[in-house]
DNA sequence: TTAATTGCAAATGGTTTGCAATATT
DNA sequence: AATATTGCAAACCATTTGCAATTAA
């Protein structure tokens, strides 16, 4: 639905390489498989890594490679890679639909300023986040993996049109 | 289900009287209706605005008001609310069930540490917040009125006994 | 052989919707 | 009278689950 091509985002580099490589390992650790099924949505997360992925999309982008995959058997890999601490559920809204991405460690934080009247979604670096992150990292014994910063409230010319300055 | 307490958390002051009048004000604006069971749903709100409540748990609230009120009637209320600006639909879950808040404004920024591992949500107040919310204001001329910021990572305990610290 | 895995189809569960009955302006 | 609102029950739809068949160690 929301993805459009498939092997679209170019290769892997070293994290993604080391990704799946501890994939298999901490799969072997617990008993698990390495099935061709669970390679082909590791590839296809990997692939649009880029993308916040859900079921159907990963369905729609492994078609070709494994026309016969079940939908349960997608549902359970995903949840099965987000439990091993690959994935992340990530929340990008409305709808009750679950959305993936994989989980890559020490990426720079950012976070989306959501406008309520126009729906303007800004995506903003702030190297305050950095600060913040140490102190909650040093003050509540935190190790920070992923965050979801959104703040909402009214863009320049809403806030503006609205008298909400 | 998440919710106990019925009245709990006492009298209405100041904001949340404005709400109520601004609800009754913007519904009137568009020919709507502020009904025994909007009121009530309102109220349930209001009564309850340090919680983020299901549909189910604001049923379970005006039970006793309302027996007879239908799941879809509080469904399309809170749903209303929510387009009309009063309520927040907040997400601080792992399933599919839709939470709401009041959206009063100029509340203490707060975030959620939330462990990968075992679960557990931490709300932490950081002053920091503080300085980056004006720092987002004065810098990207948005004014802030709701904020959703969640940390996800490993929780002391679990850090440590996952190795990854 | 034993245990994990899959695909299918049915079940689940929160949310939405169609519609006739009711209430409000 | 015209329109908004409600309650009910059915529909929806993403996700989960039971289970028998299949696959890998």
């Amino acid at each position: 639905m929301t993805v459009n091509t498939a092997q679209a985002s170019g290769t892997a580099d070293h994290k993604e390489q080391h990704l799946l490589e501890e994939a298999v390992e901490r799969l072997k650790e617990k008993g698990l498989r390495l099935t061709e099924q669970r390679q082909a949505v590791l590839d296809a997360v990997v692939a649009n890594r880029d993308q916040h992925l859900s079921c159907e999309d990963v369905v729609g982008i492994i078609k070709h490679s494994k026309p016969g995959i079940g939908q349960a058997t997608v549902y359970r890999t995903l949840s099965l890679l987000e439990k091993m601490g690959l994935l992340f559920k990530s929340d990008l809204d409305d709808d009750c639909v679950r959305h993936y991405e994989l989980c890559l460690q020490d990426e720079e934080a950012h976070c989306h300023l959501i406008c309520l009247e126009c729906g303007l979604v800004a995506e903003v670096k702030e190297d305050l986040l950095n600060t913040l992150e140490d102190r909650l990292h040093t003050k509540n014994d935190f190790v920070i993996v992923n965050r979801s910063l959104k703040f909402y409230g009214y863009c320049k010319q809403c806030a503006h049109q609205t008298g909400r300055e």
